[in-house]
DNA sequence: AGGGTTGATGAATGTTTTTGCAGGAATTTT
DNA sequence: AAAATTCCTGCAAAAACATTCATCAACCCT
């Protein structure tokens, strides 16, 4: 086999799996290892791929993370936005916290008259900044991990609160284990809050879709909408409409 | 799996659900803890995550705040310096917001495990970063100006608190009208706080020794300590000492 | 045709990287 | 204070790597 034949199956074959073990391409291909390793230095000198320790990554597998700091910021963004749509003037709003719904936060229109609730010290800054939201604050314990309250104070707070709409950040969502998360006394408090509330909306990144976690908050049918930065036409989401939950 | 793959499998655990444990990776990857650990610190090294005891949290979740730019700085920290020597292990502390008492936030040894009862968003968040400090949010209506809850119910909260000290952000004293303030809701709040605690510290800078404001506080009897960027021994304190008050 | 050059390959050798493990220290939980 | 985790350090074995060298085929030039 020609060098620049192995060299083309080599490509093809990182495209095909996103990567390549050394060892498995020198059985494929029938040559010693220190031509593979050879090939791979040139690939990877003229920018086709990306050679690490025992092999080589695809390109675009590499795709850059952190691009300012919040992760899928666009994407947060782009959720933010259609959230924003569902709140009216004069409502009564419950959110909990995390990097999504600070994007919410900083999304709402200036104009907006209306009362938001939570318990987290984020979402509160930002929430201060706008001119016609009235802020409460439900006090008690704060968990330093996800920087909201958590405690039994809080949520018998949360029960004394009847909202128009709860806006859930959520961490893992899988149609048939529901909404999960990974600690226990915010698990807690999203239960409260959805209990709290007429209307149930979870935002997450698409990233977040069909996975879970530990911890079960509870099942789709708590939930009333599911935004994510995708539109609502997309296949992944047929097993949550079947289940009654509306997609945004 | 190759290492640089595992890494990015981390990261991406990371960037979604904002914290990982380390023995849930070793068990999804299934390599030994010490190597999941060793990606973790490389991972922290390179600034992509931050490596906590038994797992590693999301960067975009940590900020601090600047408190560079703020009105006479340094004087403010130098009375945090003071401050902080008040405070004991094991301490119940109550503390207001500004300016001042987030240098106190920021001058807290590591070590010092102590409880902190705060109604003020900024300092709440600063009070998290510290390990060992238990943080207590006094929830309510937040109010835009001051960036602290206020209302009845906060106030019916810290008078369920019996701290062992208070620390008051200050906005104007007088000898002969004791604390002032301009804020009404703000007022009820400090008042609250004096009655809940055994010990009475005001922290401001000189500037505002001698200056009087609309709304009362308390006289200066309601006060223990009073501590300035300034040495004890200066003639301006001579009125306040022969009130009782101890200048730090 | 024949000697010289070039490039590709595999083998030999020593180095570096990666990984798991043992133990003791440090930290957290009970 | 005791028990349980988690962490760190050093170590050793295996895997992967880089470097050098020898071989061989292809090519080039008189």
């Amino acid at each position: 086999m020609l060098k620049k034949e192995r060299q083309e199956f080599i490509l093809r074959e990182i495209n095909l799996h996103n990567k390549v073990l050394t060892s498995d391409l020198c059985e494929a291909i029938n040559v010693s290892e220190d031509t593979i390793r050879r090939d791979l230095s040139e690939l990877a000198e003229s920018g086709d791929i990306i050679k690490v320790h025992g092999g080589a990554l695809s390109k675009s597998f590499h795709v850059s993370f952190q691009t300012n700091g919040v992760y899928s910021h666009d994407n947060k963004k782009k959720i933010a936005q259609k959230a924003v749509t569902l709140i009216r003037d004069g409502m009564f709003v419950l959110t909990t916290g995390g990097t999504t719904i600070l994007e919410l936060a900083k999304a709402l229109p200036q104009h907006l008259r209306a009362t938001f609730f939570t318990g987290s010290l984020p979402a509160a800054m930002e929430y201060i900044h706008h001119p016609n939201i009235e802020v409460i604050f439900i006090g008690d314990r704060i968990s330093k991990n996800s920087k909201i309250t958590v405690g039994g104070d809080a949520i018998s707070k949360i029960k004394q609160i009847n909202a128009d709409i709860c806006f859930l950040g959520i961490n893992a969502i899988d149609a048939e284990h529901g909404l999960t998360d990974n600690d226990w006394d915010v698990v807690q408090v999203k239960k409260a809050m959805i209990q709290s509330s007429k209307k149930v909306v979870a935002l997450t990144i698409a990233e977040k879709i069909n996975t879970q976690q530990k911890l079960k908050i509870g099942d789709l049918d708590v939930l009333d909408i599911l935004i994510t930065e995708m539109g609502p036409h997309e296949k992944i989401f047929d097993a949550y409409k079947a289940k009654g939950v509306e997609i945004l």
